[in-house]
DNA sequence: TAGAATT
């Protein structure tokens, strides 16, 4: 039986691009807990108009596999590597039974706040409690944190919406959080010695002898793509990770010259107090940089704007640098405790899932509100973004005044005290 | 030989 001929529906466990895949619902790509009919997937696969990754052949094969196998529900992986499972609903999906309403929201940028983190999952719907998880001694963002909605519906909504969200540099993960327990703590490895030709798939093959793998990842050279070595497996529970450990550290993969390395890997927040203290004294920090790191950027700013559109940033503060912060001084945009876009020409539909989607990508996104008709809740045609720092703000305005979205083309800028309040 | 996945 070919897969394209097969209608069975398949539950996707990860987020994966797929920008010609077009879901009923209009989704472009595959995301978490979606339901995926498999014959789309494999014709986009095979078609050739998915560009390939390291895992697409893969994900051809344990579908084809679970064709063969029949119907079952085991779930020995959610890795990008095994994205499909043979559940036919999310409900039947092991991985969210326990909890409706909580999610884990992993890969935040750095600098990213709980506010921020409250406010993007607060557009969805109503949020019972919502925390970014922070270094106890240091106070620094660990990349991720917990947003409880009230109602499952939204939980669910904000997976579909949020998951694979581009915001700066990151990629953001959003899953339904596991009921917390020791037994889950410290299960990840840190694997040293690969051979360079192993794949995350064969990776993966390797440990989900030993249990349920949540992640696993290959480190490659940034420049060449080559792998590095080293890798991380991070299993359901910590006895897994205790057995992987007995079974394979120090030995030789199938084919493989060497043994690896398995151990446990350190905990990110458990740095030297060497390292804490360089950290703490030596990098700028971003969000509050001091008057010459602004001057500095805010030079590389005009100079980038002059290449690129060959203008002066018009909105640039530079002339009254250091005065930006005072009351009282008119500074389009500057709303005390931000940089207020306007957005203009936006669909009656339009919701604030789009604005976190178009302005996410250039900086820190502290808030973001659709202008709705009181009678139809119809956004009334614009709305507002609201970014921390200046230069990310006119980056995002020059490149988003006169995008297309749509049929409608947008118009964006600083917002004026002339037009519309928030 | 190094990622920010359980509050």
């Amino acid at each position: 039986m070919l897969i394209e001929d097969c209608d069975q529906t398949f539950v996707c466990r990860d987020f994966i691009k797929c920008p010609r895949y077009r879901s009923n619902t209009s989704r472009r790509h595959l995301q978490t807990n979606m339901a995926v009919r498999l014959c789309d997937v494999a014709s986009l696969l095979r078609s050739g108009s998915w560009a390939p990754e390291p895992w697409t052949g893969q994900v051809i094969a344990t579908m084809e596999t679970q064709l063969s196998n029949g119907p079952t529900c085991n779930n020995t992986s959610n890795g990008p590597s095994t994205i499909l499972n043979n559940c036919s609903s999310p409900v039947e999906s092991g991985s969210i039974e326990d909890s409706k309403t909580n999610l884990i929201v992993n890969y935040l940028p750095q600098n990213m706040t709980q506010e921020e983190l409250k406010s993007l999952f607060g557009s969805i719907g109503e949020i019972e409690s919502c925390k970014l998880v922070r270094d106890k001694i240091t106070g620094q963002s660990l990349g991720y944190g917990f947003v409880n909605y009230v109602d499952p519906k939204d939980a669910e909504k904000a997976i579909n919406t949020l998951n694979g969200l581009r915001l700066q540099t990151k990629t953001i993960k959003v899953s339904y959080a596991r009921p917390s327990s020791a037994s889950i703590r410290d299960a990840n490895l840190y694997v040293s010695g690969l051979p360079k030709t192993m794949t995350q798939k064969e990776l993966e093959q390797l440990f989900s002898q030993y249990g349920r793998i949540i992640t696993s990842r290959i480190l490659v050279d940034q420049v060449t793509g080559v792998s590095r070595g080293v890798g991380f497996i991070r299993f359901d529970r910590r006895v897994e990770a205790e057995e992987a450990i007995k079974g394979l550290n120090c030995q030789k993969p199938p084919g493989a010259a060497e043994p690896i390395t398995v151990k446990f890997a350190n905990n990110p927040s458990q740095k030297t107090s060497q390292a804490l203290l360089s950290q703490l004294y030596q990098s700028p920090n971003r969000r509050y940089p001091g008057p010459l790191a602004q001057q500095a950027q805010r030079f590389r700013l005009d100079n980038l704007l002059n290449m690129a559109y060959g203008v002066k940033s018009r909105f640039s503060p530079m002339a009254i640098d250091g005065v930006t912060s005072l009351a009282g001084i008119n500074i389009p945009g500057h709303a005390g405790s931000g940089w207020c876009i306007f957005v203009y020409n936006l669909a009656p539909d339009a919701d604030e899932s789009i604005l976190w989607q178009m302005f996410g990508p250039f900086g820190a996104v502290t808030n973001v509100k659709v202008i709705r008709d009181f009678n139809t809740n119809k956004c009334k045609g614009f709305g507002f973004v609201t970014m921390t720092n200046y230069d990310e703000a006119a980056v995002a305005i020059a490149s988003l005044n006169g995008y297309r979205l749509g049929d409608r083309v947008l118009q964006v800028s600083f917002k004026t005290n002339k037009t519309h309040k928030a």
